[in-house]
RNA sequence: GGCGCAUUCGUCUAGUGGCCUAGGACGUGGCCCUCUCAAGGCCAAGAUCACGGGUUCGAAUCCCGUAUGCGCUACCA
């Protein structure tokens, strides 16, 4: 390869960004990065119809947010733009039209109604479907509503070397003439994407496995206009549980959406790089910059993968533990200020956020964890709301606990370091003069003070509450006990 | 239907002729640690390498069939 590397990453600006197009963006960006090459953004909004408004910006917001960084394309620009293809239409135009007057292409009058009644024709007489050439040798001109065909040979067969997967040959006769130039002047994807990644100099084409079957066309295309191919390279496709093309029904596909849930841009990036490619037999966890270095085509896998939401929680939980204390009440704080009651005062404190997160960390898969009901918002709230039948330890029964917490809130009154270890060395030798197990004082006084059965270990968590609120709710939790 | 791509534990994957009685990770089960929950440590179950033929002294690895899955078959990308 004596030409630079210059990959590109074009997408359709026809809904959010979805994982398996991130993920196609990560390779093709990762292997810019890797070999010292150039990472491309092109916008392929071609399709008038399907357009939807703000998809451009999700689509760059979702890269920023991973940190993809592309070196020509939206709002950095580049030598050899427009990056979207909805401005390059004159350029698109006279290549269609060169291609027809060079015989490589035709005219096609025919409308909509003849083709969907040529298609229901081949179907009912179980005929593969396909234009049938019609206009392929009347020699028309240009027409209000004629469309460009590509003249594909009738005989021989078309191969391309694809990087992943070999050598792969089609049959031309099978292969019908595809619309290069739309009716309404703009370009097929197949015109655009030739002409574009010629003009743009794209040394490796790298995108989905659902491409190859229009691969040879495009093949057809860069000899008929004499452009030297690219390198392809098909990557494996990713799927849901089902084996299903990865949809909304599977659950979220959305990049934007995962960082709604509270999973990190770097759990992202390694979680994405290792759908479709490995670095060795062990080696899993790795952050970008390995990734890069370690990142090359050879060792994309060959064979679609699904999915694994499990994976990912996990990926992320460790992600989240490796955090920087400070960093994670950074990465939390939009999330409190979002989803705690109302009732909390805004702006959320900071200082007391960065008390309660070390209790949190090494129990988060996502940031969106920090601040639910069933984990966090006791901390915060003043009032507190819960079932008071998790109260009583179950051999002492209400009356029991009831007892063992008047014993124990004087002694906790009477505390005036209320911090983890003075509480731990008061209550632990309380509970075995009292003849109880540790965790039969432990777990009322947990639920009393938080509501809950799962939580952060006691102490810190007493200590961070502080003890007017701890005091406050063991007293309640007393009402609560004389009335069970 | 036609064409194409693929096929190793439930899932992600390692493996490019002998290192494989197939390795790692997630998940699952058990044990340990332990005030609950996590985290962590240890152990276990889990793949006749889709199936059937070859080639070879020897195949998960090479070849050929079959099956299955997926993709494409638009004036969508």
């Amino acid at each position: 390869m004596t030409e630079p590397i210059r990959v590109r990453y074009a997408p359709s600006p026809t809904g959010f960004p979805h994982v398996g197009n991130i993920r196609t963006a990560l390779f093709n960006w990762l292997f810019a990065r890797h070999y010292g090459g150039s990472f491309i953004v092109r916008i392929e909004d071609t399709d008038v119809a399907r357009t939807v408004p703000g998809a451009v910006e999700n689509i760059l917001t979702g890269l920023r947010w991973l940190g993809i960084d592309w070196d020509e394309g939206p709002e950095v620009g580049g030598p050899y733009g427009p990056y979207f293809q909805s401005e390059r239409l004159d350029i698109y135009k006279e290549v269609a039209e060169k291609l027809v007057a060079d015989g490589y292409a035709y005219y096609c009058h025919c409308s909509a109604e003849r083709l969907a009644d040529m298609r229901a024709k081949q179907e009912a007489a179980h005929l593969p479907p396909g234009y049938d050439k019609h206009c392929r040798d009347l020699g028309l001109g240009p027409a209000p509503g004629a469309v460009v065909r590509l003249k594909v040979p009738e005989t021989g067969t078309t191969t391309f070397h694809d990087l992943i997967r070999g050598d792969v040959t089609f049959e031309n006769r099978l292969l019908d003439d595809m619309v290069l130039l739309k009716s309404d002047g703009y370009p097929t994807y197949h015109l655009a994407n030739v002409i574009d990644d010629h003009l743009m100099h794209i040394s490796h084409v790298m995108r989905a496995e659902e491409w190859i079957p229009s691969t040879p066309r495009h093949i057809m295309l860069y000899n008929a206009l004499g452009f030297e191919p690219p390198v392809f390279a098909h990557m494996p496709m990713i799927l849901g549980p089902d084996h299903s093309k990865l949809s909304k029904r599977h659950g979220s596909v959305s990049l934007l959406e995962y960082r709604e849930q509270g999973y990190l841009p770097e759990t992202m990036i390694n979680f994405l790089s290792l759908l479709g490619w490995s670095y060795d037999d062990k080696t899993e966890l790795m952050n970008v910059k390995e990734i890069i270095e370690r990142f090359t085509a050879e060792r994309i896998c060959q064979t679609a993968a699904i999915f694994n939401k499990e994976k990912l929680d996990w990926m992320n939980g460790v992600y989240i533990r490796q955090l920087a204390p400070n960093d994670l009440v950074d990465r939390v704080m939009p999330y409190l200020e979002k989803n705690l009651p109302e009732s909390v005062k805004r702006p959320i404190d900071r200082d007391y956020v960065g008390k309660v997160m070390p209790l949190m960390q090494e129990r988060l898969k996502t940031l969106e964890e920090s601040a639910k009901p069933e984990t966090t918002w006791f901390f915060f709230t003043d009032e507190i709301e819960y079932d008071h039948a998790l109260l009583p330890d179950k051999k002492l029964g209400a009356a029991g606990t009831k007892d063992m917490l008047e014993k124990v809130l004087p002694k906790l009154e009477e505390l005036s370091d209320f911090t983890a270890e003075p509480l731990e060395a008061l209550l632990r030798p309380l509970a075995a003069e009292l003849g109880l197990k540790a965790g039969q004082v432990f777990a009322p006084i947990r639920t009393a003070i938080s509501g809950l059965t799962a939580t952060p270990p006691l102490f810190g968590m007493m200590e961070v509450l502080g003890k007017e609120k701890c005091i406050k709710r063991i007293k309640d939790a007393l009402v609560f006990l004389g009335q069970l």
